[in-house]
DNA sequence: CTCAAGCGAGAGCAGTGCTCTCGCTTGAGA
DNA sequence: TCTCAAGCGAGAGCACTGCTCTCGCTTGAG
């Protein structure tokens, strides 16, 4: 009853997936603020007010192309990391960090769309949170993993952190020991960073090797994290 | 013969600088997208073309833009870091950091425009390079300073990083270590995505005391890089 | 004192997001 | 099986944008 609607129904969804496709396709040309409502109508031999019958407003297509965004690099990250299932947490969690990476260097503007500045004015609405998870999750899925077998490392935090350290953990992953989930926490955004810097020019003239610097210096947060180091199970 | 110049040129610096505070006026307001230079113009009372003799596009005036809000943050966190000058290095790394957080969160919009994602289809000119760098040049001259008296912790580095490590260290900062050098520039990223993060919206619902979550990350990052803990000079 | 350079005003072009109205089509319910 | 409202595309139109070009006034350097 889901998939056998009514031919309208299925017409419906194929021209909505087709105009995201080519607004796709326009945003990884030009990037989001040259994303145009009309030239995505006019190159789909439409009108542009009939495009209105799909998406709301411009904002509204945006949106739905950032929670596509979130879920491709999710399912990026989670194929590479099923790949390296065998393998030590630290491993697995720096075969993550590069699969993110990757996936932000050949999408470089849905990237921008979801870690870059948010469309001004525009606040993202709660439907991309579960979207906007995913890879966070998986990082804390291999800390988990750790934390059952072999363990994390607990570097002790100062008293003023405690409250907040406890209510995040509490709120985040109950079954860490509070001082991994703010380092995890921590770490997540500080991988993004680099993944940021490295993708918007500030690493220009300045680091050559990107590869190589990124793979060392995630795998240096990932100790920091707690995770053991490579030579260890 | 540089400040007496003749009317003509005095007035030529007010009007141009009267556009540049109107348009970040705007900007604060409504983020880089909505900055309009008609709206620019006719708040100032002039015609929209009469803009054009003092920026040859709307992309010239972002880039003014960039510019100053490099050196406007680069400033706040000089200022910070001058108020602490007797302090140890971590601490004064800290201060740095907090006075960037502090910078980001008060004028967000201009945060987005030099850190978030580059204006699309605008590559920043090799005049912002200067402008750009004053924060990390702040960062390594702590460094520098702990390196020279108290000492910093080096973290080996694997042979494949060797060439990278060294070539950068070479460009950037030959006096120090080049296992430092490399902790430093991802330390610098680091760092910037957690503001990124909490500007940006993806700690919403995750870090909720993020002044102490940030003055804990940024702490760690900074020992990271090889200061020294707090209690020790 | 002069005359070119600097400047502001205005009209105009091509493009944008979005709204509204008009008819055609189609499929679900009587 | 027939009908009629809902869904849809087309078109015109509004208010806005960045940018160009031309026209005259002003002004200051030679």
């Amino acid at each position: 009853m889901s998939t056998a609607q009514g031919a309208r129904a299925r017409a419906r969804i194929e021209v909505t997936s087709a105009i995201k496709d080519e607004a796709r396709r326009q945003l990884a040309a030009d990037g989001a603020a040259k994303l145009s409502l009309r030239a995505v109508a006019r190159e789909l031999g439409m009108v542009s007010s009939a495009l209105y019958r799909y998406f709301p407003s411009r904002d509204d297509l945006l949106t739905a192309l950032i929670i596509d965004a979130y879920d491709s690099l999710g399912e990026a990250a989670e194929t590479a990391h099923a790949a390296v299932a065998d393998v030590g947490p630290l491993r697995r969690w720096v075969a993550v960090c590069e699969a993110a990476r990757g996936w932000a260097l050949r999408r470089p503007h849905e990237y921008a769309l979801i870690y870059g500045s948010p469309v001004p004015g525009y606040q993202a609405p709660d439907t991309t949170v579960p979207a906007a998870s995913r890879v966070g999750l998986l990082l804390m899925g291999i800390v988990r993993d750790a934390h059952r077998s072999v363990g994390v490392a607990r570097t002790p935090i100062p008293a003023e952190l405690r409250p907040e350290a406890d209510r995040l953990a509490a709120d985040l992953a109950p079954d860490l020991p509070a001082e991994v989930s703010v380092a995890l926490v921590a770490a997540w955004a500080q991988v993004f960073g680099l993944i940021g810097f490295e993708l918007f020019g500030q690493f220009n003239r300045v680091v050559e090797d990107r590869e190589t610097f990124f793979r060392y210096s995630v795998s240096r947060i990932g100790h920091g994290v707690g995770l053991v180091f490579p030579g260890n199970p």
